[in-house]
DNA sequence: AGCACGCCGACT
DNA sequence: GTCGGCGTGCTC
């Protein structure tokens, strides 16, 4: 037997099927998908089987397989599809595709670990021997049927070895999970009239429809979500749920847990690699039903696929960015759904521009929940000022949100404080008037280059000198911006020293099950105010708290990045939704150097659609994303020159193969120089680009096995750094 | 990723 | 004359 095999290196240059003989001890266990070892030049490498070349002959030329990993495929038929379609969308290596499907113990090269619980029974005829004490204590424990090992106290292992030794007791071993959900009985909440209507538009069409579903903060989406999953469940149909990693809180999950039980199955960060792994088993093995988790749970092994929703559907934690593949979430989930023909869900109270103008072509069918669950309005939005506080705000606190916190802590309410800290580029602005740079020709802020004095443009290159007096209010008031929750936590603390504060950053976060306490004991009301950074304003949902302040709405505005108004509109609306959820009244203050700004004045209003229309026209004008595709190609390595010498060439040949995309660069990197290797970037604004990818095949393709260069490329970037 | 092959500089 | 530098190419 003859086998294709994908050995588990990730270089361009090997991505490719290799020919194997299958031994014949192992031609029984051999299956497309699984798991196997081969010698690969002078090394032992593992690879999956992706095609049977030939069942019956064999060839001298070829080498033959060493073993097989596990008994079990880990890639079934759809996702070996998926990955080539993957690899043919990302121009990443095959390889990386089907390694990002897998958790961390299934990887070709890895091998995980699975737990088993000993149980011993009775064997069947174990009379006429003679019993000491301890020995009939145990038979007595064992006569009436397998006993696990745990609960045979007081018992030593050699006694019980002996016992089987002389064949009176049988041990068993069973596979056991790691996790475990309870299965209590819950009842239900009533839908409302509009949830209801939702929920029978996505159950009645069983085609294969995307959705999107603009539901504002509160208007119960997970509520529709469960609804729909359930009514798959009992046409035995299964669903993903993809939420963003930040929002994945034990919280979040016990929803679920309580309405689906032991049905579902939560793949979190929280977890360890065994519990991932023991997860993963439970969904291969159709003992669990619904997949909870984030990005690359869309790969979840489920099989008759009924629904595949995803929360938050704008949070750029969906795109994979860093290791390649560099793909979306929501594009993969429309890829399976084609081949499950269900359809996909995407549901978010600020969608992103992309997906609502295809809801606006119909692409996507729009639905929409315009009113919170509670009945109650959207809080009241209060915009501070901060060019006029100025001479009035003790450090980074107005006055009037100082008086709104002290309200709440009277009256025993909560506060939730964002500090917007979106990004790490420093970018300078007025603290007079809150003039920023910006690009003449991207609209996008200038970020500041420490080693040149300058200020530069990352998309286009643009450079120009900086100056200490303000072009707009002509005083000499500019600064860099950038601070820390540290600092504002003990601002807290002097404003108001007998309330307590939580602080929630990534430092603070970054031990295992932190995230999760702090939002517990926050929740449980041993904290007045929960001070964080964007994790803050995803998800949560606290009755107690009735105001959200908003320290540094610009910061988010002023990232270089064509995004960042939308980025900003939609943090602000989240977090403004974390206030007035149950019966009382909620109320936001925002602190921004950018009153005016129509992402801050219509989250104000709470108007998504006004901010939609407006930053449609920006995109149009600027031929940006939705109007424009954005593909980014970065060039790194260490000597500066070469690389950017080579990077003019990609550049030239891509003028000369493309027609009708626009060109930009390469400008350096904002981590311009980062581990001492340097980076450019060339962007491309196409429509349609018939010859794109072979055009960018050919540049990838020129530098394999070149060291000295690395050429990434990036189709829908989220950021460009 | 590894490892061999191969073609030019400074050495016993 | 040789040792070794690392650029190039191959791995079923």
């Amino acid at each position: 037997m003859i086998v294709g095999v994908l050995v588990e290196l990730s270089a361009k240059a090997v991505d490719k099927v290799f020919e194997y003989n299958v031994p014949c001890e192992l031609i029984n266990d051999i299956k497309v998908g699984i798991r196997v070892s081969v010698p690969f030049g002078r090394m032992t490498l593992e690879g999956f089987v992706l095609e049977i070349k030939d069942s019956k002959t064999t060839s001298k030329d070829l080498k033959d397989i060493i073993s097989i990993v596990d008994k079990d495929i880990v890639l079934n038929k759809e996702l070996l599809e998926l990955g080539k379609v993957m690899r043919d969308k990302t121009l990443s290596t095959l390889i990386s595709c089907y390694q990002v499907m897998l958790p961390k113990a299934l990887k070709a090269g890895r091998c995980g670990n699975i737990k088993y619980d000993t149980y011993y029974k009775l064997n069947n005829n174990y009379d006429d021997i003679k019993f000491n004490d301890k020995q009939k204590e145990i038979i007595e424990l064992v006569k009436n049927g397998p006993v696990i090992r745990k609960e045979l106290v007081d018992i030593s292992l050699s006694s019980l070895n002996t016992l089987v030794k002389k064949g009176i007791l049988v041990e068993e071993k069973s596979e056991h999970y790691r996790v475990d959900y309870s299965d209590e009985k819950f009842v239900k909440p009533k839908l409302t009239v509009e949830q209801k209507k939702v929920v029978d538009e996505v159950i009645s069409n069983n085609n294969n429809n995307t959705y999107l579903l603009y539901g504002v903060t509160g208007s119960g989406k997970t509520e529709v979500y469960m609804e729909i999953i359930e009514h798959f469940l009992s046409l035995g149909k299964t669903s993903i749920v993809l939420v963003p990693e930040i929002s994945l809180t034990p919280q979040m999950i016990n929803r679920f847990e309580k309405r689906f039980g032991k049905k579902i199955a939560a793949i979190h960060s929280g977890l360890s690699d065994g519990e991932k792994y023991d997860e993963y088993r439970r969904i291969s093995r159709k003992e669990a039903s619904i997949v909870i988790g984030a990005r690359s749970a869309v790969f979840a092994p489920l099989e008759n696929i009924g629904i595949i929703i995803i929360d938050e559907e704008h949070s750029d934690s969906y795109k994979q960015s860093d290791p390649s593949p560099r793909y979306h979430a929501r594009d993969i989930a429309i890829l399976r759904s084609k081949y499950h023909n269900c359809s996909v869900l995407l549901g978010s109270a600020t969608p992103s521009l992309e997906s609502m103008a295809r809801a606006e072509k119909g692409v996507y069918k729009l639905l929409s929940l315009p009113h919170r669950v509670n009945g109650k309005e959207l809080p009241l939005v209060n915009i501070v000022d901060m060019n006029k506080e100025i001479r009035k705000v003790k450090g980074h606190f107005s006055l009037e949100l100082i008086d709104a916190i002290r309200s709440r802590l009277d009256r025993k309410e909560q506060v939730i404080l964002l500090l917007n800290r979106r990004g790490y580029s420093s970018f300078v602005t007025c603290k007079n008037c809150g003039y920023t740079f910006k690009c003449p020709k991207c609209d996008i802020t200038l970020t500041y280059h420490k080693s040149s004095n300058t200020l530069r443009c990352h998309y286009c290159g643009h450079g120009e000198k900086v100056y200490d007096i303000c072009p707009s209010c002509k005083e000499k008031a500019l600064n860099n911006l950038g601070v820390g929750t540290q600092k504002i936590e003990e601002e807290l603390n002097k404003l108001f020293p007998n309330s307590k504060v939580l602080r929630m950053d990534f430092d603070t976060t970054s031990r295992k099950g932190m995230h999760e306490k702090m939002i517990e004991s926050f929740k449980n009301q041993e904290y007045d105010i929960l001070l964080g950074t964007q994790m803050v304003a995803k998800g949560l949902d606290f009755s107690n708290v009735t105001l959200v302040g908003v320290i540094n709405a610009d910061t988010s505005l002023n990232i270089p990045d064509f995004r960042s108004s939308e980025n900003t509109f939609s943090l602000l609306s989240q977090v403004a939704g974390r206030s007035g959820r149950s019966s009382k009244e909620g109320q936001v203050i925002i602190q921004t150097y950018n009153p005016e700004h129509y992402a801050i004045s219509l989250c104000k209003k709470h108007d998504y659609i006004s901010f939609y229309k407006q930053e449609m026209m920006i995109r149009r004008d600027l031929k940006y994303p939705p109007y424009y595709y954005i593909c980014n190609i970065r060039v790194s390595g260490k000597d500066s020159n070469y690389i950017l010498s080579e990077a003019l060439k990609i550049k030239n040949s891509l003028e000369r193969n493309l027609y009708s995309t626009i060109i930009l660069g390469p400008s350096s990197s904002s981590l311009f120089k980062m581990n001492n290797i340097y980076r450019y970037n060339i962007i491309l604004k196409y429509k349609r680009e018939d010859n794109l990818y072979v055009a960018l095949s050919k540049i990838i393709e020129h530098y394999i096995s070149n060291n000295k260069i690395k050429v990434d490329i990036d189709f829908n970037p989220s950021q460009m750094i």
